[in-house]
RNA sequence: GGAGAUGUCGCCUAGUUGGUCGAGGGCGCGCGACUGGAAAUCGCGUAGGGGUCAAAAGCUCCUCGAGAGUUCGAAUCUCUCCAUCUCCGCCA
């Protein structure tokens, strides 16, 4: 959520920020100025009520001690307190009304950000390695498993539905010795691991972002006002919800395993087979909370650290800055780490790094003090995977695969595997 | 899932025949005095958010788990929800 009091003062900056994203939002601002201005007018006056009653009131039992006659002041009070209530229900809805129109505000994106139309703007920052050199045609690796016997999405089909895989054997441990490999890792470079509940209430969810504009892309418990959590990111940033954190404690760092649900209704078609877009993964997250001073050097740390991991599984990826049209809903600035998948013949995204710098903060009212003396401000958080784990197997499966259909593992997988290849 | 109890300012606690309580005390914390320094002691201060204002100060409004209600007026009464504790049931 932005700050009202920004779009109150620079409201042709926001305009523009959000054309810069695609999306013309002018109306939509200039709604929100005018319910504003009109909504603090009328607290103005329901304060000023409020303060004359709170001044009778405390005068009310001194004159009744005194045996005086109450009568003329109970009628105003009366009165008094009629007006207000009127004028707290216009203002209560005036406010549910601005809110609505603020959360559906996406964020303004960094300085920084190349601006864009959509994907095709984003900027390649780095790569890391060359692709995979193959004197053959590489096999998919939903066919690579199919062959070894390792992935399973027809038994997943007719226990539970499309977009659902089983692993079996060397697949399920290779899927979980991904997710101890990437934990390791990062424990390693001073990231707290958590291991958070995988449901999460409406009020997360809208602390995070996710509500209430995507509500149809997330899986909704029924009867209950709970959600699967599409990433870790929702428990694991609203850890600190509602919370002020002490200065000194900044950068707080966490690292989650989680599986991860999306419904994602309506992108049918794409990128549907194999273990790209199921409606259940794994995934290491990791989350930030930082000094707004320093969230910007936090993001190119964070995701140095989501790198480390493919280079350590030695798979090849590039880092490409998203421009200000594909940019999500709630970051300022992500970096996209994308891994070479030989059958697509391209990079594929296996990790997003976003600095969210106090929008999601304000949302969930994440805030610290530098002083205790001083002012609670919010905290910039940021997060991004390290890295998702099914896109993870995938990519080994294809970027390791040899000529005779058995896949090498990875050097740094082998002590978790317990073997050289998987056959 | 059933029964009972509880939910106040970082922590503990006072306050429930409704009014001068947004709230007293203790601890903790901050600043100062004392000290060579420290402890002890003493003094002062110590929640968050909104409005007004160029800004600060000041003034003012809201928040006693959350929300709704009764009332001129609610921490105190009523209802709903949430959380915690105890006992019972069920269960990996």
């Amino acid at each position: 959520m932005l700050d009202i009091k920004r779009i109150r003062t620079s409201p042709d900056s926001v305009k523009q920020a959000m054309k810069n994203r695609n999306k013309n939002m002018d109306e939509v601002i200039d709604r929100i100025l005018a319910i504003d201005e009109e909504r603090r007018a009328l607290s103005t006056q329901a304060d000023e009520m409020k303060a004359e009653q709170n001044k009778a009131s405390k005068e009310i039992p001194a004159l009744k001690a005194a045996g005086q006659d109450t009568g003329p002041i109970m009628a105003r009070m009366k009165e008094l307190s009629e007006l207000v209530k009127g004028c707290d229900g216009k203002l209560a809805e005036l406010e549910a009304a601005q809110q609505e129109l603020l959360y559906s505000i996406p964020n303004v994106p960094h300085e920084t950000v190349p601006i864009g139309k959509d994907d095709t703007e984003n900027k390649e920052i780095r790569k890391y390695g060359t692709p995979t050199p193959f004197p053959y045609d590489p096999k998919a690796h939903w066919d690579i498993g199919a062959a070894l016997g390792i992935l399973d999405p027809e038994a997943a089909a007719k226990v539970t539905g499309a977009r659902f895989h089983f692993y079996r054997g060397l697949g399920a441990r290779l899927e979980r010795s991904i997710f101890n490999f990437y934990l390791d890792t990062h424990t390693q470079h001073g990231y707290t691991e958590i291991f958070p509940p995988f449901m999460a209430n409406r009020a997360s969810m809208t602390g995070t972002g996710q509500l209430p504009k995507f509500e149809e892309d997330m899986f909704k418990l029924e009867g209950l006002d709970y959600f699967l959590i599409p990433t870790a990111e929702v428990p694991v940033t609203n850890l600190h919800r509602d919370e002020i954190l002490d200065h000194a404690n900044l950068p707080i760092k966490y690292c989650a395993y989680s599986a991860c649900f999306r419904a994602e209704a309506g992108s049918a078609g794409r990128d549907t087979r194999g273990l790209i877009r199921q409606h259940q993964f794994n995934k290491v997250e990791l989350v930030k909370f930082a000094d707004p001073e320093k969230s910007y050097d936090e993001l190119e740390t964070l995701t140095a650290d989501a790198e480390r991991v493919l280079q350590l599984l030695e798979l090849p990826y590039r880092v490409v800055a998203l421009s200000s049209g594909d940019l999500g809903f709630s970051s300022a600035k992500t970096y996209d780490i994308e891994v070479w998948m030989p059958s697509y013949n391209r990079y594929l995204e296996i990790s997003s790094c976003s600095n969210f710098e106090d929008f999601q903060a304000r949302r969930a009212a994440i805030r610290f003090k530098k002083d205790i003396k001083d002012k609670a401000q919010l905290v910039h958080t940021l997060n991004g995977s390290g890295v998702a784990v099914g896109r993870t197997v995938a990519a080994i499966l294809e970027n390791y695969q040899n000529p005779d259909g058995s896949v090498t593992v990875p050097k740094v997988l082998r002590p978790y595997m317990g073997c050289d290849v998987i056959r």
